[in-house]
DNA sequence: CGGTAAATTGACTGCTCTCAATTTACGTGG
DNA sequence: CCACGTAAATTGAGAGCAGTCAATTTACCG
C-alpha cells in the first residue's frame, strides 16, 4: 500500500483541519493510542485525519460503513437510533476522550447509530484498516479499545437507570446532574441541550420537558446566564433524586 | 504459581459441576475461548470451574470484586443495578454465549451490577487472572472478548431503544418479542418472566405490566400452555409495533 | 393442607401525551 | 440596523395512561 491509496473522501460539511501527526499529539496519552511508541505511526498505514464539526453536523449516519472510526478530543457528541416507529432516540452522549464508532471493528458491520455533533467538535477520523494494522502489531491496543467499550457500556447502564427509569421530573434532574458532571465550565454553568434533544434523551415529549424546566426555573434550581447557558444548583437537584 | 493456590471458594448456593476442561469443551468454538489452541489451557493457570445455578441463585453482587467472570453456557441471567431510590432496575438479560463481569478485567473495578439466575443456569467461572495470562500469551483472546463487550453494548442500545421508549403496552410488545426470538423452544412458546421482573425491565410498575399481560392473553396474542409457559402470537405483537 | 408470595382487579389520583395557540429566539437578507 | 421568516420554546386544555393503595384471588412450596 502506498500514499496513492490513502485517498478518502473529507467529511462532509466538516473542516478538515489536516493530517493528525499521533507522534507529536499533545494528549496522545489520553487517547485511544495512549501506549503505542512514537514509532507506531508509519507510513505504511491509511492516515488520520483531524477535523472540526460544526455543531448539528454529522459524523456518520445508522447503516453506513465509511470504515473509519472518532475518537473525540473536544466537543460533545449524541448518538442516536431509529425506533420502529421512526423516532430518533439519543442513547448516549459521547465527549472528550471517547471512542465512536467501535461497532465496525468486527468485519460486516453498518454503524450502529447517527452521530451528530451537539456543540462544535474536534474529533480524529481513523480508518479502521489503520486500526487492525496497529491493532497487529501492538497488543497493548487491544486494551485500549477494551476499555472505550466498558466505558460506553458503563454509560449505557447509567442512561438506562438514571434516564430511562422514574417520572420525567426525576429523569430530568438527572440529566442535568449528567450535564453538570461532563461540563468543563466554571460555577456549575454548563451549555443547555435544546428541548427536543432532552427529550430523545429522557423519551418524553418536547412539552413535559419545557414544563419541568420551566418549573426548576421558577424554583430558582436553574438560572439563564447568558443564551445557552445555565447555572445549575447542584445540591438541589440531588435533592430531587430521593 | 502450584496448585496450591489455585484453591477458590465455590459459589454459594450453586452446584459444583467440576473443573472445565477446556480443551475438550464440546462448544468451545462458541465461546469465549474459540480460537484459542487446546494447548492453551495450561496447569498454570488458575482453574475454570462449571457450575449449576438454579433459578433465583446470584452469581455475583453489584460492589463486589470475586475475582472471576462468567461465560453462559446455558440459561438466562438478569443484570440489575440499584437506582439512586434503591429499587432494582433490569439493565440486560445475558443468554448463552455471553460473557459476563467483564468490567473485572479493568484492575481496581467491582461488579456493575448483581447478577441473578433467571431459569436454572450453566455457567463458567473463569478467573480474571487466567484471562490475563492467556490474554498474553494470545492475542486473539482480546478480540473475542471485544466481541462480547460490543454485543452487549449493542443490547443495551437495543434495551434503550424498544424497552425504555413510548407507552408500557407497547415495551411489554418488544419485551416479549425480545423473549420469542431469545428462546429455545418450539411453536413460539417460551418461559414467562414473573411479573416484577418484567416491571424492572421495562420501568413500570407491576400492576401495569399485570394489565397490560391480561389484555393481550384476552385478545389471544399471548396463549398459557403450561405454568410459566406461554406460546405469543409473533405476528400480532409486530403489529402493536406500528 | 396451610402459609406465603405472586398475580389480578378496582378505584382513584396524578402525570404525561396530544393538539393547538402564542410567544420568543435566531439567522437571513434587505 | 431593521424587517422578516422559520424554527424553537412556552403555555393551555383535554383525554388517556400509569402509579399508588387496597382488596381479593390464585399459585406454589413445604
Amino acid at each position: 500500500m502506498n500514499e496513492s491509496t490513502h485517498k478518502r473522501i473529507y467529511c462532509t460539511d466538516a473542516t478538515w483541519v489536516g493530517r493528525s501527526d499521533c507522534a507529536r499529539c499533545g494528549i496522545r496519552d489520553l487517547m485511544l493510542f495512549s501506549g503505542l511508541p512514537e514509532t507506531a505511526f508509519t507510513s505504511d498505514l491509511e492516515p488520520i485525519d483531524h477535523f472540526l464539526f460544526p455543531a448539528g453536523t454529522p459524523l456518520y449516519q445508522e447503516g453506513q460503513d465509511e470504515g473509519v472510526i472518532f475518537t473525540i478530543r473536544k466537543g460533545l457528541i449524541k448518538l442516536m437510533a431509529l425506533t420502529e416507529k421512526g423516532e430518533q432516540r439519543i442513547v448516549r452522549l459521547a465527549g472528550a476522550k471517547s471512542a465512536i464508532g467501535l461497532e465496525l471493528l468486527d468485519a460486516g458491520n453498518t454503524y450502529r447509530h447517527t452521530a451528530i455533533a451537539v456543540g462544535d467538535a474536534d474529533v480524529c477520523r481513523i480508518p479502521v484498516n489503520t486500526i487492525d494494522l496497529l491493532n497487529a502489531r501492538f497488543p497493548t491496543l487491544c486494551d485500549q479499545i477494551r476499555q472505550r467499550l466498558q466505558d460506553q457500556l458503563d454509560r449505557a447502564d447509567e442512561w438506562i437507570v438514571n434516564l430511562a427509569t422514574g417520572p420525567a421530573k426525576l429523569r430530568i434532574a438527572n440529566l442535568l446532574l449528567f450535564m453538570l458532571k461532563h461540563s468543563t465550565g466554571q460555577n456549575d454553568v454548563f451549555p443547555m441541550l435544546g428541548g427536543n434533544d432532552m427529550a430523545a434523551i429522557i423519551g418524553a415529549s418536547p412539552e413535559t420537558v419545557s414544563r419541568n424546566i420551566a418549573d426548576l426555573k421558577r424554583q430558582g434550581v436553574l438560572e439563564k446566564v447568558a443564551p445557552g447557558r445555565y447555572r445549575g444548583d447542584h445540591a438541589a437537584l440531588e435533592a430531587m433524586l430521593r
